[in-house]
DNA sequence: CATGAATGAGACTTCATTCAT
DNA sequence: TATGAATGAAGTCTCATTCAT
């Protein structure tokens, strides 16, 4: 007898995919559990059953995407050639994360990197590795006399981090969503403005 | 009957003193209204004698302050002659504010200006009041020939206030406060790395 | 104006009769907080705002009555005469007790000094200090001569003690209240037992 | 084909087990489910399949016990010759179950005969059936003139169940458990006192 | 028999806000 | 103005029980 095949559902990512719609809405401390449940279409219990918190929720789904980040940051650090290209494809990875996946890019800054008080303090270490890697890729540049020696490359991977984190929350804020030619540019403009600052 | 004269005390004032280092210290959504009165040492119902929520406390606290950045954001641009030395105060006031009340500057970037899904959605047009600003600074920078006319004015305000509000991000997340020498060699870093690509 | 005259209302007493009630009736694991406020007829937000949780009210219920009780014990063996007379006058407080409030006795044998897992593990020490007392009332007995020397006093202690809870527990598990004429034969029935034996 | 013989597991047996271990260490009401079936090292399920409450699995604890001690009262009036000699095997038959396996015999005191708004009222009958047959021990004793006619047999069944209970209960409240030395002690301790009173 | 994912009602507790004095 | 007791809606989390496999 042919049964027609269901995909297989993996009730976890299903909530998890759920809350991010859920906090990308109404905001980590507005929304309810029950909201991510009525979302997700299981049961209010379900969500306790794979998550000890709503706050473990939103800690996976920044920990998942965060290391995804740092692996592509090394990646671009090693594959790139010259500094701006390195930085180029590191923004470009960013802004690239925000097109496939706007809601999880927003809660990710909106609830975490931007969230002082809360989350960022748990978070602090895994958000400042980030830095520290764009960091070394600018101090290297200066050695190499590609970039000016005297603004701290701790300093230029915060204005370059800063900028980047400014123009996504920019489109965050904004009620429609960007296009895809400004998304292009965003990544060339944050080159130009922080290298053509850093060269 | 010779009352001894005692200096008069604005109760309001006091609660304003004491809900910015309330959220400073715990977070808008993680006090509690009592904090508040007991941070200011009053009762507890006296705070909604003078304010109608604890939403409009922070309101209040944002609005007071925000109204005297755009003065001095209009107040630069007329004083100072070039769009380099503009920008530089620009940066100068928001740092020194840093340094004058570090509180209220966390209280007004964590929980106002970066909160993209409550706070800074409600005051959306008075945070991008500076952004216009500063944007008329590079505009007119850039007809003038001062500032190369590929990188939008729009982006550039972007940028230049996204590089400082990373920075103070960065104290904010520090256990210990910002030295004096790094509030001064900052103001320097942010108008070189943001001019010179922008010139 | 005559307004008339209203018998000023402790709340937080009130609430603490209803809870003795509400835990006589229900016990303790199965009574809900609001099933106490409604009972005490105020809101359900008072009983927080008097006690920090459920246990504490039957923490305070137990404290409050027990040291009347501890007192109640040392007033017995400084006034009285005799050890059997003591001991009598022990009985005739705690039957007393009883009689004047069975639901509170009830709350405390049954939820407190009878829960060897929850409350009177917290509680041990203090309920401890009532066998103490006792021990001690027999010891000096002993060493009169009026009692036999070779049944230890904690052990003698823990006998009278034990023999007055089964008692209580009982009237207790009865569903109509005991008579007063049984309440005055136990006490006597218990000094005899315990002083005098079955033999 | 010949699987290794393994020692038939009797998986109802050993949740009956598990939930003695797991209700003494945490109790009746703080413990769940999950509890018990980790301790068994069963599915959470299974437990289920043996037994369709948690409430059940208490009550059969309680009257596989219950009916065990029943039979040997009625062996002790039976095969005894004096009252004193019976009740001396009473107390003896209760305290070494509780040698033999403290951790039931906590259960059933602790969550069972001392439950009296829960457990003990569902039990009522099956524990006063105890009783009884204590107090017909005594009041055949009366009859004989070994003991004294004053004190109603039900109160002297009372007052020797009791003794025996505060003593179990004082062992079980104990951090560590009572010496083999100690349990004898109590044996004749408790008859002693009972029977022949302390003066 | 055995598993453990799934369900959902229910309880405690918090806390913004109101109001009588 | 000033007080703080009083209100009650709302939300998180627990956990006994069910059920599909």
């Amino acid at each position: 007898m042919a049964t027609p095949e269901r995909a297989p559902v993996d009730k976890r990512r299903t909530i998890l995919d759920a809350a991010v719609r859920v906090f990308a809405r109404q905001g980590f401390h507005t929304c309810r559990v029950s909201d991510i449940a009525d979302e997700a279409g299981v049961a209010y219990g379900l969500v306790y059953h794979y998550f000890s918190s709503k706050e473990q929720i939103l800690d996976t789904l920044f920990l998942e995407r965060w290391d995804v980040m740092l692996d592509a940051i090394a990646e671009a650090d090693a594959s790139q050639p010259s500094a701006r290209e390195k930085l180029y494809a590191i923004a470009s990875f960013i802004i690239e994360s925000y097109r496939h996946d706007p809601e999880l890019m927003k809660v990710i800054i909106v609830e975490v990197t931007r969230a002082a008080n809360t989350f960022a303090r748990t978070h602090l270490d895994k958000i400042r590795e980030a830095y520290s890697q764009i960091a070394g890729i600018v101090a290297r540049a200066q050695s190499s006399g590609a970039f000016r020696p005297d603004i701290t490359p701790e300093f230029a991977a915060l204005a370059f981090y800063g900028c980047i984190e400014q123009v996504l929350t920019g489109w965050i804020f904004d009620f429609e969503p960007a296009e895809d030619q400004e998304l292009e540019r965003a990544k060339t403009l944050i080159v130009e403005t922080i290298c053509g600052g850093l060269e």
